[in-house]
DNA sequence: CCGAATCCTTATTGATACTG
DNA sequence: CAGTATCAATAAGGATTCGG
């Protein structure tokens, strides 16, 4: 980004200069759950050639916000993962799709993707606070997430916890239906959708919260 | 953006669809302070070239974003002004601005653009609340300024207010010398390079509120 | 198979000249 | 002043190849 950069001493052209290149939010954005692996991404993004994932990577570890981890044992896969610098970009990437929720009202276009990772990212910014904090353990299909709720914001990561008030699990296309509040949250676990293992009471917080039907 | 979107069913994705062009974040950044004509634009983007600025504020409008206004009688020219739609980015643009500045400790790189009008906005994201809210006209060189600081967030608009609190009034070396904290409120204004009319005390909150030096 | 690098085509951007 | 038009320089897209 040095050649094609704007020259200006100011916050938000710094910003653009190392952000505002095609795709590179779009990595970020799919990190913010947690680290992925690079096929993952090139998957997930969807167009995105691998060339160009290849060298959006490389920036972002060049300016400390991406970082190449090594997966847990069993697995010998190299992960994606966010720094702290990465990580601190959670409130511009929900800030985006605050702006860009209004054109989503009439469903997805012909031809667009829908993913449930992006739509449980959403729910960071939809939260709106709550009087009693909690955390659950949420598996969507075969990923586990954390979802860490506090009096005024949430922050979802894939991963485990011990420390779960509450685990919820159910297929991908159960909790789908969670998320776009197409099923009330006692609905889907009276049909046996999704299961439930601790007191309801975090869960049924935690769907209100996100403006969800409980 | 249409031929080149991302297609994907995401408000983080639509966002960049409207917003991810080249240029585009900066022309919204400088139309925050109020609205512009298409000359001072193209000198305020340094390097916009004028094809490009053309295009960028057509898809603006396009997006009711931006919108052409006739400028006030005695004048003729045309106007770029932000919408509400366009207005609802500033929380957006100015998370740009905390990312980017940390780049900007060093002070401005060679050959980088400075701007007064880029410090002033930046001045809204650097607020940090007060528990005594005004309202201040600033007069930076040429131009008038209105400060709405609440207790919880500073907004600057160009513009005359007829309800302040407090005006203040100066050249642009002597702001400059200000919004960077080279030198203390107290300071510039006992050395006159400042002059106020109203109490000290709103500007003094503003100065310290925004981690100026009062 | 993962994580790229290479080649070629197409789209966007940049520089400059020009017009109502 | 407020844009268009034209053309050269870059960056992105697509297909294929290459080394662990």
């Amino acid at each position: 980004m040095s050649k094609r950069s704007y020259h200006q001493f100011c916050g938000v052209a710094r910003a653009l200069d190392i952000l505002g290149e095609r795709w590179t939010l779009l990595i970020v954005r799919d990190l913010l759950l947690g680290p992925m692996r690079y096929v993952d991404l090139l998957q997930s993004l969807g167009g995105i050639t691998t060339n160009l994932l290849a060298a959006r990577l490389k920036h972002l570890e060049a300016h400390g916000i991406a970082e190449k981890v090594r997966a847990p044992p069993p697995s010998v896969a190299t992960l994606y993962a966010l720094t702290d610098r990465g990580q601190s970009l959670r409130t511009l990437v929900l800030e985006l799709g605050r702006f860009g929720a209004p054109t989503m009202a009439g469903g997805p276009d012909e031809g667009e993707t829908v993913s449930l990772r992006w739509a449980m990212i959403s729910l960071m910014r939809r939260f709106g606070g709550t009087t009693r904090p909690a955390t659950l353990q949420l598996q969507v299909g075969e990923q586990p997430l954390v979802a860490r709720m506090a009096t005024d914001r949430l922050v979802m990561q894939t991963g485990l916890t011990d420390a779960a008030d509450v685990t919820v699990l159910g297929p991908d296309s159960a909790w789908l239906q969670w998320v776009s509040a197409r099923a009330s949250a006692r609905d889907l676990l009276e049909r046996g959708d999704l299961e439930r293992d601790g007191p309801l009471r975090p869960f049924l917080d935690l769907t209100r919260a996100v403006g969800g039907s409980a």
